[in-house]
DNA sequence: GCGCTATATTACCGTTTTGTGACAAAAAAA
DNA sequence: TTTTTTTGTCACAAAACGGTAATATAGCGC
């Protein structure tokens, strides 16, 4: 789960502090305010992936911003967790009508947190599969950035490791140059379909290094494979 | 501040997940039950040096419990931390009276439990601070804050020593600028992220002076990692 | 084989990212 | 105080990355 930036929304300096610990542990990055108006100065610098936001703040409350950004072109897309006191069984109902993605109660259990927050990032696809792929002796550790096979790494290029991450996440399974683009360039840039042959070329270059370039499949018409057999 | 054994004591599974947590951060092993009759079984198997003690538990309370341990000799000198609810005054003027070492109040900052579990350990004469990280011929010794390779010791600079510090106890994951800057400098301070790049610099010259640049690793497009393995 | 299309391969080059030395301010030491 | 060390920033160099286009090759129906 590394690589995520999480904007942190809590007054009380002990539970703010308590929730920076929490969530760095668990490899996250953390951006923590103390009020609405400082989270929106965030925002406004940081991209961040998910926001845990308590529900009572001075000035402009949690829910409050909780509302205000859902409706928000910008940030109804962003995940939000809410946390509210123990038992307030109808804040639980409103925050989730609000738009609210989740919420926990304190005092939480970090375990129950980070669970809550994989759940939210898996929900809106914003998990990077963490932990170690494998597929035969390749092996992928997404928290080392290391791709290896039979123990030897491989010296991929950010997009190569992307790809590659792709593929190996979903092996046996044809991709056109339209679906790599988007699940692994992203959606919102236009690169030429052409662009992925060239990649894929590249992968196969160093692939072949270890007389694995089959591990790649074209097939015709359609797109491309990975898969070990053939 | 290895090599000592807490026990914490706690009925609310939350809250005892918590102090797990921060306290195993901090390098403590611990030992976690939910009663007081559990904590005496605790007692009778494990040597421990510290307990932190809700006030409040079913059964024998927190603060019953604290009273009969201070009065039996076995346990006289055992450290004990009290855990209060906010604002209970009286509380901690009877906690401290029953001989109590210290108390903390919850919501408890995280930061704030350690430096208090540091005090009351350097006032009863256990904190031996024998904090020593090994990795390959390279050991870094907290106390003495002396970074020596196969023997001979290094010259770096106090960053440079956090820098190694923080690498050395998180070995084999890339950690991006941001999260660097958070970890070993500090949050709340603006620095620019390539000053890392400098640092990193400096480090892995000294490195070189011995043949070990190779420790610090660049992942492109990600930040930087340290690993014995290539 | 021929013609057509899809894919492979290569080279190119602007862009981004990282490395590096120098410098000045700040902090620490003397 | 003066001197020395430490540290953050900058500017430029070096390296790498990544998209494009041009060209070559392969697949396939006829």
């Amino acid at each position: 789960m590394s690589n995520l930036k999480i904007l942190v929304v809590e007054d009380e300096e002990a539970i703010r502090e308590m929730l920076v610990m929490v969530l760095e542990q668990a490899n996250l990055t953390v951006i923590a305010v103390g009020s609405a108006e400082q989270a929106r100065e965030s925002l406004a610098d940081n991209m961040v992936d998910l926001i845990i936001l308590d529900w009572m703040l001075p000035g402009i409350s949690g829910v409050e911003l909780a509302r205000r950004l859902k409706n928000e072109p910008g940030y109804k897309e962003l995940p939000i967790i809410l946390l509210t006191a123990r038992g307030e069984e109808e804040d639980k109902i409103r925050g989730l009508e609000i738009g609210a993605d989740d919420y926990v109660t304190k005092p939480f259990s970090p375990k129950e947190l980070i669970a809550r927050i994989k759940a939210v990032m898996r929900r809106s696809g914003k998990l990077s599969e963490s932990g170690q792929l494998s597929v035969g002796d390749l092996t992928l550790d997404a928290e080392q950035h290391k791709l290896t096979i039979a123990g030897r790494s491989l010296e991929v290029s950010p997009t190569e490791f992307r790809l590659m991450q792709f593929f190996m996440t979903n092996p046996d399974k044809v991709y056109s140059r339209t679906h790599l683009l988007d699940q692994v360039w992203g959606r919102s840039v236009y690169i030429e379909e052409r662009t992925v042959d060239v990649h894929i070329r590249r992968l196969r270059k160093i692939l072949a290094e270890y007389g694995r370039e089959e591990l790649i499949q074209t097939v015709r018409g359609f797109g491309y494979r990975f898969s070990m057999a053939n």
